[in-house]
DNA sequence: GTTAAATTAATAACCAATTAGTCATTAATT
DNA sequence: AATTAATGACTAATTGGTTATTAATTTAAC
């Protein structure tokens, strides 16, 4: 390093190299942890890592989160569960129609958490789940669960509506939940490399997944075609 | 251990613990590589505990295969790229109509290859292409894009037949990979424990999958509502 | 306003455990 | 006796987590 001096909370404040921020450390911990985690996954991302890039030691690391466990944990409620209330209210005061209802969860879903690095997270945890039994358990029941529910929340008004068919439910929200889930793990995984012509570019997936996902379900406002759903 | 004999080649023959079986070790070697590389991923699977299930010691394992990686390499050409070639006879021999013949490939892909160990190898590569770089380059080139050939194979057919519409066949071929890649990845990971009434069963999950497809590309011939495709 | 004592945020050296790959030695087999 | 398959002790590097030590702040005293 060329110099030991860095900028500090207020812009053009200089501090010490042991300046005492008790306030702003979980934050700045939590997003090196999530860059981190995304880069290369829970068990390859080495702590004293994620403390250099927060600019602190390792052991300041373990002072504000009990173990690394512990930490991913709450990059996991800082990102997604923790989000979930809000997500659910918007799904719940939707006031158009459900076929609409959908394009537009998948669309914000790719928006707000596909195309960011919060992706990386549901990509390394169904990575290394069965590695990690305890963390598989808490992002099941903090994460999926809640997920599938606010999808399962959608076909039921569908159905309910008779927007839609009187569909099986349980096979509905795999099949609105494994695009999305592919496209996560593509990106981050062989996505990220290959791009040429045949590169696979995410809203051109998606839309024609979605616009198959309703035609399958009996909606008939739209062409599904796998060449181009959207004019 | 209870005892250091063990049986060897021939059924019932008592082998000495050093024996010398130069012929039979690099396939007990792939075996126990493939289980593990399959149940904990490919950083996880210590090279000695490889060896041990192949009931040798570590040094033997490296006078087989040079490294972990080429041991790696040696698995996937073993289990996947080696039978490419009878796959693609099967599929250029086959006579019936195309979206038959769509039928078969992904039901044999589940039956050969998901509903098999290999199906781990998928999933394994997936999560940890970003952290293998080298592997992932070989992967792509021996398994990804001779697969993507295979499926742009059938879609052409069926388009060149008049049997499908004149689709975008890049995101056809995505159209087919994402539901396979999708249930390999989530069998080796949430799908592992969750086994309750709402647990994917893979050959309903997929057989929607297929009749959605289909309907996209034009087939009418069955129901493509996500209840049940198959009677 | 100044200084000294008390408090606590931050550090870095340290520990115990782990592991890919090597190589001198051992023992089947020829 | 010569050859070579197999071994296991060894190396050099790594890492999650701990703790004694250091230094920035706060409080209290004057």
């Amino acid at each position: 390093m060329s110099s030991s001096i860095r900028l500090c909370e207020v812009a053009a404040t200089v501090c010490a190299k042991r300046a005492r921020r008790k306030e702003s450390r979980p934050g700045e911990l939590l997003s090196a942890a999530l860059e981190l985690f995304v880069e290369k996954g829970f068990a390859a991302t080495r702590a004293e890592e994620i403390a250099k890039r927060a600019g602190v030691s390792k052991g300041t690391l373990f002072l504000y989160f009990a173990s690394k466990d512990e930490l991913f944990k709450a990059v996991v409620r800082e990102n997604i569960s923790g989000r979930f209330p809000e997500w659910r209210a918007r799904l719940e005061s939707f006031q158009g129609s459900t076929d609409e209802l959908l394009r537009v969860f998948m669309t914000q879903w790719w928006e707000h958490v596909g195309d960011t690095p919060v992706s990386g997270i549901t990509k390394l945890m169904t990575s290394e789940a069965a590695n990690f039994p305890e963390l598989a358990a808490f992002y099941e029941s903090e994460v999926i669960r809640p997920g599938e529910a606010l999808i399962r929340h959608i076909l039921e008004r569908g159905v309910e509506r008779g927007e839609f068919h009187p569909i099986d439910i349980k096979y509905g929200v795999y099949t609105v939940l494994a695009p999305m889930l592919f496209l996560a793990m593509w990106k981050h995984s062989f996505g990220t490399h290959s791009s040429g012509a045949d590169a696979l570019v995410p809203e051109e997936y998606l839309s024609v997944q979605i616009e198959t996902i309703l035609y399958g379900l009996g909606v008939r406002t739209t062409t599904p075609t796998l060449k181009e759903a959207h004019p």
